[in-house]
DNA sequence: GGGTTCATGTAATGGGTTACATGATTCC
DNA sequence: GGAATCATGTAACCCATTACATGAACCC
């Protein structure tokens, strides 16, 4: 409930605004893309559905299936329109998960040009103190930890790299949107 | 209990293995390094050192506090030592999460220099499979995917700059062992 | 005959967060 | 006088994973 919170309710939410799909084309989507490093268990996204069902975010659609189980497809309702647009709107809390990121970033894009840049945007802002934030961590380290400098070298390495990739991609974005 | 699964459990445990400390103390010391991005809640800490003294792990030590409520200070016990070291010799599994990461980075690192490299070595092999995955992955992405190719895009270069990093962070250490 | 894919679901469990509750001390 | 820090803990909840269960079709 928290605002700009992600779970895979909005995600998938999400997904089935783009258009109607079953429980099992949304494994197999996010099975196939790598992205997420680790797509949601079967439960969870079954669940998940019938839990969107009961909110009447979504429909059903049972689609008979020759000599195979019925499919099940899932479509948007105009409640679960809204509900997306809303959360999509609301700024993210201060939560650098990538997993979180991306999912926004996907979720944000299907809206607008815009609605991308802003969370991009976000992201560097975010990405920005946190980078700031471990520098100082660094110095304020005393002597002789060197596996914290390690594990903060390596982060650091991570948000600069980030970071290099925000400003190149919001750049590109400005000279040509996306289609 | 799957081989190689990174609970705060085994990170507290190491914590105390470097020297006893009180709930408190690993909050702030957790808190005070921003590298974990987020540090567990109080009510986790304190109910899994709980789990760690019921399962004879660590011990107590009560430690009454001037006009303070008294400290709690846990010492990790020789079967806490022991499970640890079982614990951080196996493998992780296929779990490519910073979090996971950087916790066995700690911990490995406060074994030995060379279960710190091993794991170094075994990140850099999963790392590796994540971007090859990922380039196969855009590669079989059809036009107009543009977000999904904008999200592949953002973990590729990510995956790249970890890549660097851990292969410059190698060869620093077989030149120069940390301390 | 045996594995893989298609396709759905349930139940148990785990791991963690948030919010709540308490209470003295120190700093502004 | 009021906020922040020190210091502990409990309980409710949420999200997600794992393992289990079912069943037919297709390919080797």
């Amino acid at each position: 409930m928290a605002a700009g919170s992600v779970s895979f309710r909005h995600f998938i939410l999400g997904l089935l605004k783009q258009q109607p799909m079953s429980g099992y084309d949304i494994k197999r989507l996010l099975k196939g893309l790598g992205w997420l490093v680790d797509g949601p268990s079967f439960g969870n996204i079954y669940s998940t559905l019938h839990a969107l069902l009961k909110d009447d975010l979504v429909t059903v659609k049972v689609i008979p299936n020759q000599n195979k189980p019925p499919r099940k497809v899932y479509s948007i309702t105009e409640a679960g329109r809204q509900e997306l647009h809303e959360w999509v709107n609301q700024p993210v809390t201060n939560n650098l998960s990538l997993k979180a990121f991306v999912m926004r970033l996907i979720l944000a894009g299907s809206f607008s040009q815009a609605r991308l840049v802003a969370h991009l945007q976000q992201r560097c802002e975010q990405v920005t103190a946190h980078h700031v934030a471990l520098k100082q961590t660094v110095e304020a380290l005393d002597e002789g930890a060197d596996l914290q400098r390690l594990a903060l070298d390596h982060a650091l390495a991570l948000a600069t790299a980030e970071l290099a990739w925000l400003d190149s991609t919001l750049k590109r974005l400005s000279r040509q949107p996306l289609g």
